[in-house]
DNA sequence: CAGCATCCGAAGCGATACTG
DNA sequence: CAGTATCGCTTCGGATGCTG
């Protein structure tokens, strides 16, 4: 890939200390924007929540909870929330006892989830490749002795 | 719902590799794995680092560093290292003085920055979307007192 | 230049207890 | 059921100083 799509907004004073050399000198502060909504996005549980609620469509919070094994009540309170702050998802508050609250994804984040789909693929597709790689490091760290 | 992958039970999945396979954690569940594989994977610094060198096809550390506003020395080291161990780059040490270390993408890498193109390109395009959605979220959140 | 080692405050996170 | 509140441990991560 080459970067982000840097649509259009291009800056001038992006002061190239070599020249001649970058041929896409994008907006820092865009940039930055970019990397700090990545940070939020790119978070393990964010992904992973995304994912299961793509697949199904509606929960409760035991369903994705169940769906997700290893993840603690608080995590996944703090992970759902911080989507809807985002937009990503609805959360459907029933009033009935016991209470009954639905999460669903938005249209925004069934867009990320679409978004996200190829690197699952990757993931899921170089899982054997990543592992190799690594215990080949490993070993070769570990001969240095 | 164009959804994820998401199912790994449905899968073409991997584990060509099909030794001895343990009947405890490790092992039995792809999903886990792929979890585990996009926790590693989705970090913030990895995923920037991914994209300079994708951008930049080949850089030394302080290039890099440089194209990183942000980033301290040490989670630079550390996020590299991290790469070089999951085989997603090269790092070539050349035995000059100053000593001179380029760092470059392998073909993996390349391919996981392919996949990661369109999370890219997507929080470029929902910035706004985000942003606002998050301030109604206050809002509404302000408005309880 | 490209790191590694150390210190230390800040943040993350699980476990537990409690509530409507 | 679906949370909130709190405690305490662990990890993160920046700052600083030192090396080949």
């Amino acid at each position: 890939m080459s970067g982000p799509p840097a649509n259009g907004s291009e800056h001038p004073h992006v002061s190239p200390t070599t020249t001649a050399d970058f041929p896409s000198a994008r907006g820092q502060d865009v940039e930055a924007l970019v990397n700090d909504l990545i940070g939020r996005v790119a978070d393990k549980w964010t992904m992973i929540v995304l994912e299961v609620l793509a697949e199904h469509g509606e929960l409760r919070f035991t369903q994705v909870a169940r769906r997700i094994p290893g993840i603690s009540q608080k995590m996944l309170t703090q992970t759902l929330r911080q989507m809807e702050r985002d937009g990503m998802i609805i959360r459907t508050v029933h009033a009935v006892v016991p209470p009954r609250v639905d999460y669903r994804l938005t249209d925004l984040g069934e867009s990320l989830g679409a978004a996200f789909c190829g690197v699952w693929i990757w993931a899921e597709q170089n899982l054997g490749r990543i592992q190799s790689a690594r215990d080949d490091f490993d070993q070769r760290q570990a001969s240095r002795d």
